[in-house]
DNA sequence: TCGCTTCCTGACCGTATGGTCAATACGAAG
DNA sequence: CTTCGTATTGACCATACGGTCAGGAAGCGA
């Protein structure tokens, strides 16, 4: 797993600065080693040695490990969020989902860590985040499911269950991150290049706004 | 996570039913806490006392952690390609896909651990089972992608990026078991009843034949 | 320069875990 | 009943890991 560089590190000096550099350096390499080993496979150790820093140090900007993890956790969410925008302020299906599912895309393409992070934390029950799925996610989720209905009674698009929808919507982008290992595989061992991530998008769009009768 | 009992034992006693019995005891309980607490968290002391066997005689009949692991990644790889033959012997994608997104959602429901373990394999970069990824699976991808487009010369559907389509396959019917806890959540904390399963696979099917002008 | 706060880190500790082993029980064949 | 291979298990061990701590360095305002 180790075999990319340690993030590399730039000693501003300024005290200010200090803290949040390093921390933003300890989540990054917590981000990655989290992604790739799991919750109980990752070592302190181990994300330290990805940072450049002595494992007592991470210890001094987060607690336990499992502050650091909510940390990582949390971050993804919150990007994850961001992206529901393209959502809300859209006319049709066409437009709104067609810009959700290009955002979510891209946060695959340059987030495939947290997304893994994410991920594993809901595979095992998420025991860190269930506050989060409760209140936000839930609030979140009726909120789009509310858009939708809306644009079905409308008539732009046919009356799916916006449920099953937000599902596939999640699953389909969430896959070329999470997966993206097998992906890459099946790629004859290469990643997805730019040209291809394109595809890859046009693909998903073209699929689901055509089944739902969008287009 | 031990909120379930212990996986129930029936002792037997023929002298060639006990390996095989205790081996499917051990399996099975190794499926559920590999799923739940990911291969680094899991413990053998855990799946032994939810197998209700002591410690020393899980590495009886599995030497390591990791061969026990191994197996029921194994497992479930081999049930999701049993389900391919929906696939093979279909006159066009209204039958062929139709009857794997059934056979997929049902696996789903019926082997949510094993389809947890393997996406946490495969997010981890399938470090035990990489081999059958570059062999197995990428025949089956190959074998798959021509059928499809075998399917889009004859006109049956419309022209889209076969591999794209099986990603999408994949990704909606499995997230089903990987994230059923985020839909739990969202189904109010109730899991999904019989007729919500059935809503959800013919939601999963109309999109995407319909997404794929095969409808 | 002084004094205060923040930052850094090597050495250390208790515990949990994967794995071993020797002793024992058990079933089946003769 | 005896014998022999299989199955069972408590006790044990080495190690790795999360976390602590005391002492020192470095930044910064006065």
């Amino acid at each position: 797993m180790p075999d990319t560089a340690r993030i590399s590190r730039i000693r501003s000096g300024r005290r200010t600065d200090i803290r949040q550099q390093n921390e933003r350096l300890i989540l990054a390499a917590a981000e990655r080693v989290f992604a790739e080993a799991g919750f109980g496979g990752a070592t302190m150790q181990l994300i330290a040695d990805m940072a450049g820093l002595p494992k007592a140090n991470l210890h001094y900007y987060f607690p336990t490990k499992e502050d650091l993890y909510r940390r990582v956790v949390q971050n993804i969410f919150e990007i994850w969020l961001d992206a529901a925008s393209s959502f809300d302020d859209a006319a049709g299906p066409v437009e709104g989902i067609g810009a959700y599912v290009e955002a979510k895309m891209d946060i695959s393409r340059r987030h495939p860590h947290g997304s893994k992070v994410w991920a594993a934390e809901v595979m095992h029950g998420a025991p860190v985040i269930q506050d989060y799925l409760e209140t936000t996610l839930r609030q979140w989720t009726e909120g789009r499911i509310a858009v939708i209905q809306r644009w079905i009674d409308e008539g732009k698009m046919a009356p799916i269950d916006p449920r099953h929808l937000l599902y596939m919507l999640w699953a389909t982008t969430q896959h070329y991150a999470d997966f993206g290992h097998q992906i890459e595989t099946l790629n004859a061992g290469a990643p997805l290049s730019d040209r291809q991530w394109r595809e890859a998008t046009e693909s998903v769009k073209q699929i689901i706004l055509r089944g739902i009768g969008a287009i």
